[in-house]
DNA sequence: TGTACATTTGAATATATGTTCAACTGATGA
DNA sequence: TCATCAGTTGAACATATATTCAAATGTACA
């Protein structure tokens, strides 16, 4: 029972293994790839880019909709902008969001 | 200073809100919009994704692949099994995964 | 029956991430 | 100038989730 329990084991089909890696995406694409989905993966964001889908809104605008605090909009919403995912105009006191 | 922070304090665009809540789609599509996307929303289970989209392959194969122990990979697949976003079948002691 | 090996599983751990809280900024207008 | 209000920010907290570790399954085969 000398379980190591890495791959270095036994590569079962090594002529696979070397044909998929050398066919597969580089690995800086799949990372890009998985961070842009890491924005849809939460509902409260899903909620603002639906919401966000039909009208431009303001921040108190959202919170109200989706019944949360304006601070934890607010923190999605730098999220998503960060990714350029929604941007936003200032008028007067208040700032408007849309994608 | 009397910082409720919640939005009960003023909507602004009150008809807006009420337009956008009709036409957003409901809570429960949502939800599973979110969860979905969590599935693509880790590098891991990106790359085994874009490797069966190459191959069939046992977890010792994507084991070695990837650099990672076949545990944390078997745990991985049984995450994208449940979703329904690949299947297995087993030949002798070999497990093999595809799309 | 017993050993070897591919895979799975559950618990423990570590880390990432969403929300809350309190304080702060910037703009309006009294 | 000062009070008010929309929005932002950072730290603290709670929770979700990925990986590791050790042990268990299940199959083949001697």
């Amino acid at each position: 029972m000398v379980e190591t329990d890495f791959c270095e084991c036994t590569v079962i089909h090594e002529e696979v293994v070397a044909g998929v890696r050398q066919r597969m995406p580089d690995e800086e694409t799949m990372l890009n790839l998985a961070d842009l989905f890491k924005m849809f993966a939460d509902s409260t964001r899903v909620k603002i880019i639906c919401a966000l889908l039909e009208a431009e809104m303001c921040v108190c605008d959202i919170s109200a909709l989706l019944g949360m605090t304006k601070s934890s909009i607010s923190h999605q919403l730098r999220l998503l902008r960060q990714t350029k995912l929604v941007k936003n105009r200032r008028e007067g006191k208040i700032v408007y969001y849309s994608l």
